[in-house]
DNA sequence: GACCAGGCACATC
DNA sequence: GATGTGCATGGT
């Protein structure tokens, strides 16, 4: 199993190159983009930073300060907006309850711990928890997405219908826990997903031709 | 105009 | 625990 998952691994690097991730000038903005980016083209995502940045609201302060009817439609681009204005609300009042707003403090705070807290947070299940950790924070966590598992359940190593944990159990399972490989590694996972793995696929440029049937044993 | 995009909460069985 | 539904914009 390690074996396979570092050939992709090197597979992937080899053909893409490093990816660069996350696109976020700070850690806030991270973490806003993780919240905003659920079940959304990054595209869309981008734009609504943009309009925050303009409005000085891409710092907790900024958003804290907003009620959630006056950030919905500086976020209208990233779609679900008035959705998204509660969860970003929820997020920030969770980091002023907890960390007095100070993203230094939350970084301080154990992995395991956190994890816990922040899917406690109305609006963050477990991608952008993990993404905030991940790509925010630098804590070394698998980030799990809907490419991750349509990549390997195209090529028979999962079940279509993997819970969550059980992926990222997979990746944390064997591989060194390396916040650097595990943030390359799912940014690779999307670029191929981008790239040639959406709904409807491109299997003659995919790279992973020759992983097809490599079924990992022990995941339905 | 249909289909899709780096999910999540909530209702129901 | 599994399955279905609402949430919404913008690109192809």
């Amino acid at each position: 199993m390690k074996r396979i998952l570092t050939k992709i691994y090197r597979k992937l690097h080899q053909t893409y190159g490093p990816r660069h991730w996350w696109p976020g000038e700070t850690s806030f903005e991270v973490m806003v983009g993780a919240i905003l980016t659920q079940n959304t083209s990054w595209r869309n995502v981008e734009k609504a930073i943009q309009r925050l940045k303009e409005n000085g609201a891409l710092n907790p302060e900024g958003i804290h300060r907003l009620k959630r009817s006056q950030l919905a439609p500086l976020i209208r681009s990233s779609g679900y907006y008035r959705i998204k204005a509660g969860r970003l609300k929820s997020f920030i009042n969770f980091l002023f309850a907890e960390y007095g707003g100070d993203l230094r403090r939350m970084r301080r705070e154990r992995l395991v711990a956190l994890r816990q807290e922040l899917l406690g947070v109305k609006g963050i299940g477990p991608e952008t928890a993990d993404s905030i950790l991940l790509y925010g924070l630098e804590k070394p966590i698998f980030v799990v997405d809907a490419y991750t598992k349509r990549i390997l359940s195209r090529h028979g190593m999962i079940s279509e219908k993997a819970s969550y944990e059980e992926v990222q159990k997979l990746f944390m399972d064997h591989l060194p826990r390396d916040k650097k490989l595990f943030n390359e590694y799912h940014a690779l996972l999307v670029h191929l997903g981008k790239m040639v793995c959406q709904k409807t696929p491109r299997c003659d440029i995919c790279p992973l031709e020759g992983f097809k049937g490599s079924r990992i044993q022990g995941v339905k």
